[in-house]
DNA sequence: TATGAATGAGCATTCATTCAT
DNA sequence: TATGAATGAATGCTCATTCAT
C-alpha cells in the first residue's frame, strides 16, 4: 500500500539495510519511543552511517512505518490463510489464533508496547496503510465467528464486534501486563484469557475441560 | 502519592493555575500528543506566561502527570464508593459500571488515546502514581465480581483477570474505534460490549432480555 | 509590501533588533555571500542568541529581505521627493541623481555587489516587493526625462529604457569596478560616467563647460 | 591561465566529459544556481557517475570555472578578430558588436544572469582568469573606439571607460529585463539600446536615418 | 505575583567528497 | 574506465528552561 522509497537501487541490499534499519528501531522505540530516539541512535544501533541512512529512506517518519510494517508481518502467520478452504472447527481455529497471538504479543511485548503508544506519529497515509492491514486480521476472525455461529458453537449476535473485541484483548498483555504479570505465569494468562474470549463468544462448554494448548498445567496463584 | 511541587505559597491559587493548566494541557495533548505540544502552547492556551507557569511545576513532565491524574479521576463517579456497603446485585453494578464508564470515555475519546499513547513518557514515579489508581478501579471491579461468583450470578473462575479484561475493554473506543465507529451508533456499541463482557462473566442469562442501559433501541447492522 | 513577522511585542526592540541583524548581515553578506553565511555567523556577529534570533524573524530568508530592504532605502534620499513639484532644470536633477546615486553605491560598493549577486535568493514575494521598490526608482528619472524631452534639454526618443539604462548604470562601480577602479580617481569616474549618460540622453552641450558636481578637479589618467 | 586537472589521460576524453558537464552546469546553474545544485544533480544530468565525475575535476569549484570558461567564450565571435587589420569603419563596427552580443545574450539570457550572480563564488585564482578575458573585450571595444575618435566619428573623452560601459550594458537584459522586457519586442529594445550608446559615444548623427541591423521595423511603444 | 528577554543543547537532514572494487 | 557504497562536517531551526526585573 505505501513503500518507503529507497534512492539505492539493489534490491536486496535495500531488504538487507531496511532490517538493519529495522531492529535497531525495534529496539529504540521499544525502548525509549519514537520522539525520543534520534536518527543518530538508529545510525550507531544499525551499524549505518547517519547519512548514508538516508539512502534507503527519506524521512525518519519511514522508519516509524519500517516498524509498524514488520511488526504487524508478526501476526500473519498466527491467522488461518485467507485463501485456504475453511475445514476445521471454529472453536479451535480461534483457540488456536488465540494462543499464537498471545505468544507471540508476549515475546515482543515491548515493542507492541511501542506500537501501541507511537501509532499517533505515523503519517496519515502510513496510518492508513497499518490500519487496513490490522482490519485484514479483523476480519478474519469475523469470518471465522460467522461460522462458528452458523454451525451453533458460537452465540454472539454481533461477530464483527465480538472480532473487534478479541483482536484488542489480545494485546491486553503490553498494555496492561505491568497489573497481572506477577501474579500468572504466561500459561495461566493465557488460559484465563482464552476462557473469557471464549465465554464472552458463547462457546458450547467444553470450554470446562480445558486444555491449555500448550499443555503446560495451569498455575494460579489464588485458591 | 505524588505531588507537583509548586514554588507559589497560596495553594487555592494553586489549584486554581493547575486547572487552567490542565485544561489547556487536555487539548493540546489530545490533538497533538505530549511531544507536539510545547510549552509555549501550553502557556498560551492556558493564559499563563511562560515562565510563570514554571512557578507552579517544574518540569513539563510534571503537566504530563496533571494530565494524567485529572483525568483519571473521571473514572471515580463510575465506580461504586469502596466505603459503601455491597448492597446491590453484582450484575447490575457491573452493567452500570459499564455504562458509565464507556459513556465518559466516549465523551473524552480523544483525551484517553492520548492518555493511552502518550504514558510512556511519564517519569517512572509519576507513573507509579498513575498504575496504582488505575489498579484501586481494577481491584474494585474484582471485588463486585467475586461477590457475583459467591452469590452465583457469575461463573468466572479468575475474577481478578476477568476484572482486568474489562477495565482494559471499556477502553476499546479511543482505541480501536476506527474500526467500528462509523458501523455502529454509541447505544448498539454499548450494547454489544456489554453483552460481551457478561457472557465473559459466564453471568446467568437474564442477558437475553436484555434493556439498553440508557433505554435507547440497539440498531444492530446485522439482521 | 512584505514585512517580517518577528513573535517580540515590542516594536522598539524589534527595529533595534532588526538593525543589529541588518548590520551583522551586511557585512557577511558582503563579504561570503548568502549561502556560505551562516546563522550561526550572523548570530556571533550581531551578538543575538542563535535562538533568540529567530524571534526576531522566522526564516534566514527573512534576513535576505532584510538587507534588501534596508539596503534599498538608501537610494531614497538620492530621487527627488516624487511629492514635490518639479521646479528643478532636469538636467540638473539628472546630474545631481547620479553624483549622489555613485557617491553612495560607492560607499557600499561591496554590500550592492552582494545585494545583485544574492537576489535569486530571495523568495518570490520577497523579490516583488525589491523589484517594485526599484520600478519606482526608475519611473522617477523616467518623470524627469520626459520632462526634460519636453523642455528640449534632452533628445532622447525612449525615457524609459533610457531610464532603465541609466539606473542600470549607475551600479556599474560594483560590478565592473575591477576593471576601472585602479586607473581612475572617484571623482573622475564620476565625471566620465556622467557625461556618457547625458550624451546618451542628448542632452545639449553645455556638457562642454562641465563641473564635477562635487567641485573637485577630474584628473585622468588617459593625456 | 587556469587549467581543470583531470586525472584521466586521454585528452579528447577530457575535452568530451567536460563538455558533458559544462552542458549539464549550463542548465541547472541557470535554473538554480551554483550552490542549490548539488554534484548529484550534475552527475545526473551530465550522465556521468557521480565519483567518476571527480576523475576529470577535483572540486565542484571547478564546475563554476568551467562554466564560466566555456559561457564567455560565447563572446569570442562578437567582436572583430583582434588580429585583423582595422579596415572598418567604427561606426559600423560598434554597432555591430552591439547587435551581435545582445542577439546572443539573449539567447541564453539565463545563463548569463547566472554568470554574474554566482561570480562571486568562483576562487580567486578562477576569478582572475575569467576577469581577464572580460577585460581583454573591453580592450577590443576601447581600440575601437579610439580609432573612432581619431576618425571624428566619436566624440567620446575617455574611450576606455566607454568600453567599460558598453561591455557592462550589454548585459542589461538578463539582470534588468524584468522591468522591461513585456514593454519592448527584442528588436526595439536592441534600438533604443543602440541608439543609446552611439549618442553616449557621441556618434555623428548618421544615427537619425536608423536601421535597424537586423533588419526589422522597429515598434516602440511610444508615439 | 508576573513578564519579556535570553540561552544551551539538540535534531533531522544535506552534501561534497572519498573508498573499494 | 567506471561504479555503488560510504562518510564527516555542517546547517537551519526548535524547545525546555532560566534570568532579570
Amino acid at each position: 500500500m505505501k513503500t518507503i522509497v529507497a534512492q539505492v537501487e539493489n534490491p536486496e541490499l535495500v531488504e538487507k539495510r531496511h532490517t538493519q534499519i529495522f531492529q535497531a528501531a525495534v529496539k529504540l522505540f521499544a525502548r525509549k519511543g519514537y520522539h525520543q530516539t534520534t536518527m543518530r541512535d538508529i545510525a550507531a544501533a544499525s551499524g549505518i552511517n547517519l547519512s548514508y541512512l538516508y539512502r534507503y529512506i527519506s524521512t525518519k517518519n519511514d522508519i516509524l512505518y519500517l516498524f509498524y510494517e514488520r511488526l504487524h508481518t508478526l501476526f500473519h502467520p498466527c491467522y488461518p490463510d485467507p485463501e485456504a478452504p475453511d475445514g476445521e472447527d471454529p472453536v479451535r481455529q480461534v483457540r488456536r489464533i488465540i494462543a499464537r497471538v498471545l505468544e507471540m504479543v508476549h515475546e515482543y511485548r515491548e515493542e507492541f508496547l511501542a506500537m501501541y503508544t507511537e501509532s499517533r506519529h505515523l503519517e496519515p497515509d502510513s496510518l492508513r496503510a497499518v490500519l487496513s492491514k490490522e482490519s485484514a486480521l479483523i476480519q478474519s476472525l469475523d469470518h471465522i465467528i460467522r461460522r462458528g455461529r452458523e454451525t451453533g458453537c458460537f452465540q454472539t449476535q454481533d461477530p464483527f464486534m465480538a472480532a473487534n473485541i478479541i483482536q484488542y484483548l489480545l494485546l491486553i498483555e503490553p498494555l496492561r501486563g505491568w497489573n497481572f504479570r506477577k501474579r500468572y505465569d504466561f500459561s495461566a494468562f493465557v488460559d484465563s484469557v482464552t476462557r473469557f474470549i471464549l465465554r464472552g463468544l458463547g462457546a458450547r462448554e467444553e470450554t470446562n475441560t480445558f486444555a491449555s494448548p500448550n499443555g503446560s498445567k495451569t498455575k494460579r496463584d489464588e485458591a
